[in-house]
DNA sequence: TCGACACATAAGCATACACTTATTTGTCGA
DNA sequence: TCGACAAATAAGTGTATGCTTATGTGTCGA
């Protein structure tokens, strides 16, 4: 689980999909892969590498195993950013809300 | 200038280096290239990835082009973020102090 | 104005990567 | 216990990517 582990699977689109279908709420394999056109193999293999990545985790029950958002990663994808923070924009929005949220 | 231009420059740690040695101050092509065991094709090909994410802009100055960190593309990577907010762990010291920065 | 320099572009090459189909491993319910 | 299902792994393939050397383009100073 190093920066460019992160960054490597952050790169790929599928990845970031399936990445942002989990922050919705865990989820099985088989229930990511639906909507997707892709082999369930493929998904797996994108599983694995958000999982060394750390920014999925997953939790075994029974024949399932449930896939979830690890905060671990993201953490690490803040602290980059923490490194460039007088570069941040002061008129992003984006970054307001975010601070806005933090803050409470 | 997209999500995945951005998440695809980031992913060579090569990018991410010049990336780093430019947070530090603009700087021309020759002298980033200093101490990296690089040609000069790969680094300006790698700026020229940067560019495209808008990660770095340039100033071309003569026959020198400056290159410096672009607030733009650091805008968008935390636009991401902020839509996980709902995961980021409050125990991580790394965005306490972002939000104390921030909050100034 | 001409040689040196800064940088970009062209072309080619080896490797990494995302995908596929086939197969394996493991768990469930009938 | 056996057939169906969930998921991982194996093996192979086309394309993308990062690198190189060679060359082009533009700017400077002697």
């Amino acid at each position: 689980m190093t920066e460019n582990d992160i960054f490597r699977a952050l790169a790929d689109p599928t990845r970031r999909a399936v990445f942002e279908k989990l922050a919705a709420g865990r989820m099985n394999a088989t229930a990511l892969r639906e909507g997707m056109a892709i082999s369930q193999p493929a998904i797996s293999q994108h599983l694995s590498v958000l999982r060394t990545a750390r920014l999925v985790k997953e939790m075994r029950e029974g024949r399932f195993v449930f896939y979830e958002v690890d905060p671990e990663g993201l953490a690490l994808v803040a602290g980059w950013m923490a490194k460039y923070r007088a570069y941040w924009p002061a008129r992003v929005d984006a970054l307001k809300d975010l601070l806005k949220d933090m803050d409470q």
